[in-house]
DNA sequence: CATGGGATTGACT
DNA sequence: GTCAATCCCATGC
């Protein structure tokens, strides 16, 4: 996709990337959980302001995010919203698609169900790192494409956002109705 | 300069 | 259910 789909509210795009295709390194899969991250809320890496480690959520929409989490694993987002403005999407689940075998290898696990299922099991999978990071989306390393024939207009489930202690009250994560490939099931309301 | 806390995961009780 | 692993940076003395 072309900058102008992340070039809009945070919380439109988390929606419209459900269905997506992450594809790098040999591997694909389908984006079938999300959550949205702004500036205006506490749980957010921007909320802050600007700072050298968080520099690349305030540049271009439709750049990749990386960052590592608890000093192991790195997490992918996709930056939103017009550059100055700290907005980015996590990419927390995928249903794998391509290169299996691959994601089989680099995770030491066989079930498709453990290969993409978590933010830091997806990087791991597609061997994302964090030298991916500010890289841009519709060119790669870490390519993002539309949504492919069977996953147009998917139903989406919102829900609260996982492993925060702030703003756990905004359901600002949104998931695909009935994967099999979540991190965590979603008993929730759907939009 | 020392300390503490994560947008997590996997192993273990 | 609990808990450690392990890095980067923010905060406070």
């Amino acid at each position: 996709m072309k900058a102008a789909f992340y070039d809009r509210p945070v919380v439109e795009v988390a929606q419209d990337l459900i269905g997506c295709v992450v594809s790098d390194d040999g591997c694909a899969g389908v984006i079938v959980e999300t959550e949205a991250y702004h500036q205006s809320e506490p749980a957010s890496h921007s909320f802050i302001g600007l700072r050298p480690h968080n520099r690349t959520v305030f540049g271009p929409p439709g750049r990749a995010y990386v960052y590592r989490s608890y000093g192991i694993h790195a997490c992918l987002n996709a930056v939103c919203e017009a550059p100055g403005v700290g907005a980015a999407v996590l990419i927390r689940a995928l249903e794998p698609v391509e290169g299996i075998e691959l994601m089989q290898a680099r995770r030491g696990v066989e079930r498709l169900e453990n290969l993409c299922s978590g933010p830091g099991k997806l990087t791991q999978a597609l061997r994302i790192e964090l030298s991916d990071d500010d890289c841009d989306l519709s060119v790669g390393p870490v390519v993002f494409t539309a949504r492919p024939r069977a996953w147009r207009d998917p139903e989406i489930a919102a829900s609260r956002r996982i492993g925060i202690t702030k703003a756990i009250e905004l359901e600002w994560r949104f998931s695909a109705v009935g994967s099999r490939f979540l991190s965590r099931p979603a008993l929730s309301r759907v939009v």
